[in-house]
DNA sequence: TTTAATCCCAACTGTTTCACTCGGGATTCA
DNA sequence: TGAATCCCGAGTGAAACAGTTGGGATTAAA
């Protein structure tokens, strides 16, 4: 039950933007290059936000992208949605149509009280809380990186 | 983020068992029907609930597979960790290891709280918790299953 | 007006995982 | 002895993953 690397990366790629909201379109390598994530295979992911309304993008030198929205308003729910499809544990929560046994399988209710417990967690969090964090973060380490 | 059908399968399994918990060995193959599992893809997840101590078997006719021990005394946490591996989103918190930049990584914080809202639902719920539910939900369709 | 920087798009690819199936062998009860 | 059961390892087709490749379109700056 992991992650693909798709909402990983996704999620530190806007979160990279979040921290340079205001300052104009960030090019897809430097975000990249920051990020340690392949060029290419992050160009497929910032399409897929530019489509869900996430990121817009601008063409051209000078180009690049941003968020579309301040970041205090992006929650991480969105963005995972969005590259990773709904957050649910089975199936059958995801379809409309479910499963037929559904009136009477108590595994699927445990697994609905799991998919409310992960959208809790998920849908109350914005960029914006994270951007903070990663200041915290930042200023409690005195700013040195040791990764390269 | 879906759990693999390994997880709904090995559990709507134990889930069986605990149903039937104190009546002797189930064998595998009424399980399967029952519960519309492949027999012998069954037989692949039961052999890794065995060697992790959640069920024991007995070979031979009147052979088959119950409980180790009592519903109430083992949590879904148990049973998805043996067939899933350790529920958390990303692999940076499952190895000791971890990723370098874990110091400064407002992402991980994150995946950190998503792993434990996560566990909290898992392991605060019992075998015994689900098959009372179970019997709860057959009771108010009447005992009338529909699906066949 | 050219040129470099940038985004946009579609197709291809090697690896891994999934969800099984197949074909046996070992035990145990009747 | 024979049927019922568990035990085990190997094989398999399809899909997803995590990219790569190779172009094209648009825009700002020289």
């Amino acid at each position: 039950m992991r992650l693909s690397t798709k909402g990983q990366y996704g999620l530190r790629a806007v979160l990279d933007l979040a921290d340079r909201f205001g300052q104009g379109p960030v090019p897809l390598n430097t975000v990249a290059e920051r990020e340690e994530i392949s060029e290419h295979y992050l160009e497929q992911l910032m399409s897929q936000l530019r489509k869900a309304g996430i990121v817009t993008s601008m063409r051209g030198a000078q180009g690049g992208y941003q968020l579309s929205r301040n970041p205090e308003e992006i929650t991480v729910a969105e963005v995972i949605d969005v590259l990773e499809g709904p957050m649910v544990p089975v199936d059958c929560l995801a379809s409309d149509g479910g499963c037929r046994r559904s009136s009477v399988c108590a595994a699927q209710s445990l697994w609905k009280r799991l998919a409310e417990a992960m959208n809790e967690v998920l849908g109350s969090t914005t960029l914006a809380d994270l951007v903070e964090e990663n200041h915290r973060l930042r200023s409690q380490n005195g700013d040195i990186m040791y990764y390269i």
